[in-house]
DNA sequence: AGACTTATCTACCGCTTGGTAGAAATCTCT
DNA sequence: AGAGATTTCTACCAAGCGGTAGATAAGTCT
């Protein structure tokens, strides 16, 4: 059924070629030529085949958020509310330690920038925001099920773990180790959960 | 003493005007147009007085530093390791809700980039690891006094309240309220100092 | 074989980027 | 008044940006 002259590369692999440029120099740094560089493609057919810059970034982040970001949603479906936080807070260690790629993409992609980048900037705040949405639901009903004390707010909670995973992520920019950002998630599960 | 034709523009005013572009947009996402009409001058000028742009950018960055990011050295000096910590977040979350400038310039100024930038990361990162051993060796301090248990990790300390500061960053970054954030410093305070 | 569809390539587009040359203007000093 | 120093301005530069036109190649369909 595959009209016309077939494709000459593996999309999935080149999305994620391009994911790995963009985890590494964020939205406004990498350029058409870094990507079709390390995809091994040409312009055009980056084009063809994933629409603008935006849109490219787009697929990335969606890539991102089932790969190497999977541990988020792969927490949440943890039994215990301690369990989640666990496998979250471990999960994102490992995650923005991964060598060649520090940090976070739904951090680092667009924390601030110019004119041209903001839509990528809401769209990552968006989903940042969306994810301690899950958190917070899912603690929420931690606390109804009498899994954490009654009278927590899952809202401050859900806030709390988020920062803690984004101070990760900046550490991990930073060239934090995987061992010094460990010990940070060891902390903050020792006073799980905080009152 | 002023030799040849006196400068028609105050050079610490431009230099405040300067850094409110790169906190909003980051280094890389500030063009030099930006910070020229910002600045209310023209390029020549502006490459007279201060250098290019990463010269530009430090210097934006030193006056950050002493200024709206005062608060942390301020803190250092507090008495008490909870009057540092306390004051070190309160603080941060004060300067980092300041409408029309949300975040940090130390962690959104260049929390990752292309190759040009690559400097200026390093140089944020750099300061970020500096301020984390000036409250390092604060907390040691604090150790040695009794002020905190002793058998306490100074680094491991310094370290959760460095990410709990760039927790903050990011979700200032991301539009969280001022109301918001304190409650997350409230937590965090009471749960001080974490075992 | 020939029509059709799609991918690929080279070459290019207009625009913005950071940065500067060179002349004119405005001050101080003698 | 004139020399020297410095700032200001307009106009410009090469390089890079995101994005595309148009021809050609490589498949499937009838």
């Amino acid at each position: 059924m595959a009209l016309g002259r077939p494709r000459e590369f593996d999309v999935d692999a080149a999305l994620d070629l391009a994911l790995h440029v963009f985890w590494r120099k964020g939205y406004e740094g990498t350029s058409m030529a870094d990507l079709t560089e390390a995809m091994g493609i040409t312009k055009p057919s980056l084009y063809a085949a994933f629409g603008n810059k935006e849109d490219l970034f787009r697929k990335a982040l969606d890539r991102y958020v089932d790969g190497p970001g999977g541990y988020y949603q792969a927490g949440l479906q943890k039994p215990t509310a301690r369990e989640v936080v666990e496998h979250i807070l471990y999960g994102a260690v490992d995650a923005m330690t991964d060598p060649g790629n520090p940090g976070c993409l739904a951090v680092q992609g667009a924390l601030c920038c110019g004119e041209a980048a903001e839509t990528i900037k809401q769209e990552l705040a968006a989903r940042r925001a969306k994810g301690e949405q899950d958190l917070h639901d899912r603690l929420a009903r931690a606390i109804a099920e009498g899994d954490l004390p009654s009278g927590t707010d899952a809202g401050d909670l859900a806030r709390y773990v988020s920062a803690i995973l984004q101070g990760i992520a900046v550490q991990a920019a930073g060239g934090a180790s995987s061992d010094q950002l460990r010990k940070l998630a060891d902390m903050a599960l020792r006073n799980w959960p905080p009152v």
